[in-house]
DNA sequence: TCTTTATGTAAAGTATACTTTACTTTTGAG
DNA sequence: CTCAAAAGTAAAGTATACTTTACATAAAGA
């Protein structure tokens, strides 16, 4: 699964700090999913749709080898 | 998290087994989220909108208590 | 250069998503 | 009522999301 969260943060001025106080997560979590290194659960995804004012479809991408 | 995947099935005339085979995971797991059990990954949650034409957010819904 | 801020990374531990097998209960058609 | 399909449940195991602590790196400004 690709994701737009680094654009998306750019756009709120956001560091991933920010955004991990705001989605109550740790830093590394969001740096990880950042990365592409896992794939959050659908509540994080929910509330960084929310975070952002925008949906899931917009930041979260499923590619062809998603299970 | 809330959610209407028993009437996103319904709408489609699709069964818990039907649903679990297209998404491919097993029967149980569409069971325990649909009830709550569990939160399923965002790439569950973007295949099931996916095959119900419509979006997460149609889907899954945060509540109060979601961290 | 020195310092600060943001990002990346790693390892160990905990919580939970998901699987498999198998059984029970509910529901609806006939 | 009866039978079959659908839904619910349970337990044990595996995979992975997420946390915490800690350190490394890069960029930018004083």
């Amino acid at each position: 699964m690709k994701n737009t969260i680094k654009v998306e943060r750019a756009k709120q001025n956001m560091t991933q700090a920010d955004l991990a106080e705001k989605a109550k997560v740790s830093r590394q979590t969001i740096n990880a999913i950042e990365l592409g290194k896992f794939t959050p659960s659908t509540i994080l995804a929910l509330k960084m749709a929310r975070i952002f004012n925008t949906t899931v479809e917009q930041i979260f991408f499923l590619e062809d080898g998603d299970e």
